[in-house]
DNA sequence: GCGACAGACTTACAGCGTACATTGCAACGT
DNA sequence: ACGTTGCAATGTACGCTGTAAGTCTGTCGC
């Protein structure tokens, strides 16, 4: 009944090997084969049970998606979507490959309807209209994916940033490119941290849409 | 003088037979052989003018930002930068594998740099600090970017909204997703529409800006 | 015991990016 | 007029990719 020196694969086990390769070693480094071998298999075994590499992904999207707790109704909404993007960007940066592929495919799998259908509720019990939930909840989703990837992408460290913008900076000539020259020179000199900022972009969308809930009751 | 029967290649022409290729047939059907045939010429021809496919990749980006008609500072702040977005997504629109190369690269191209010094320029003479405007911009291009990533990615045309909720409604039981359930039968009734609105997430931001500006003058 | 069947394996193919070595052509100094 | 030089196009090759198709084998129900 233990038995089985053969490898006891799964749909389940497959996936979750293939986030745990694709967080160590990023999302250019799961191909089958290399998956295959992290699992002790030959590479058409996994076939078996995911159609095709897509379906890999797709599958990898949704469980990363599991991961984000979802808002529950009833209570304060902002604090409620407040908790949610945070939540939703902390998944985002534990799986950096991740918020590329949830842009880039439409992923259906139950925990992307469950965690859309949380959100739908908690703005539709804050009163808004089927109308501005929905252009609420994309706006919402629209800032976190961009805000995830902007923050995946960026090249170097936050405590690095005052030395490479100094580094930049005789690329930014203040002839040809004066803003960025000064901005830059700001960072350099420690005047304007570079940091990115996940909150002001939210608030400013939370709280436009509670002026909207306002004018609309 | 006319003569060389030799393909005269050059960086511009390779980019710009790249940019033709990715918007007829899609990024993925660019790759370096098929590119050198549209240009009747040996795949390894091209690397005598780029070093490599992601430069190749960078230079697409650059041109094609170099489509956006940049704000210019002065006039209106809002209206500029209401022009930049809508411009901004307009060319995203014309090349869809734009915006998920944007994102997923950073592209210092001399187009993409003027571009940001632009709308620096704009949100500065506007009134707003330094670590405001940087913060402003990114919000509105994450929203930007983010926009254009899922309208490309959205499966059905906006006329076939209300059938496709149709056929989906099925997958979406009351029981398990109420919220998406019902949405998706407000938009196969014609209750709701199910397109997605540009203007409303970039109003949110812009009138979330100007408030920012006159809480600190 | 034995037949059936799921699931792992093997082989093979077309396509990818690109390293490296070679070739052909045009412009130059003499 | 004639080597020489050097750039740009080419040809070949390698290791990698996803996956179609066919084969083999261990385990289970009868």
């Amino acid at each position: 009944m233990p038995s089985s020196r053969r490898a006891p694969l799964s749909r389940d086990r497959i996936l979750r090997a293939a986030i745990k390769l694709a967080d160590r070693h990023g999302l250019d480094a799961l191909s089958m084969r290399k998956l295959a071998t992290t699992l002790k298999v030959e590479a058409m075994s996994l076939y078996n049970h995911v159609a095709n590499k897509d379906e890999l992904l797709d599958g990898m999207v949704d469980i990363v998606i599991g991961e984000i707790t979802r808002p529950t109704c009833g209570g304060d909404w902002k604090a409620a979507l407040r908790a949610r993007a945070a939540s939703a960007l902390s998944v985002m940066m534990a799986h950096p490959w991740a918020p590329m592929l949830v842009v880039s495919r439409i992923v259906v799998g139950p925990n992307m309807l469950a965690y859309i259908d949380a959100t739908l509720a908690t703005l539709r019990e804050a009163g808004f209209s089927w109308h501005d939930t929905d252009r609420a909840w994309n706006t919402m989703d629209n800032y976190i994916y961009g805000f995830a990837l902007q923050q995946q992408n960026f090249p170097v460290d936050p405590e690095e940033y005052a030395s490479a913008a100094a580094a930049y900076l005789p690329m930014l000539p203040a002839s040809v490119y004066p803003y960025m020259h000064e901005m830059s020179k700001h960072v350099a000199e420690g005047t304007l941290d570079g940091t990115h900022d996940f909150a002001f972009g939210l608030e400013l969308i939370l709280d436009g849409l509670e002026r909207l809930r306002h004018a609309r009751t």
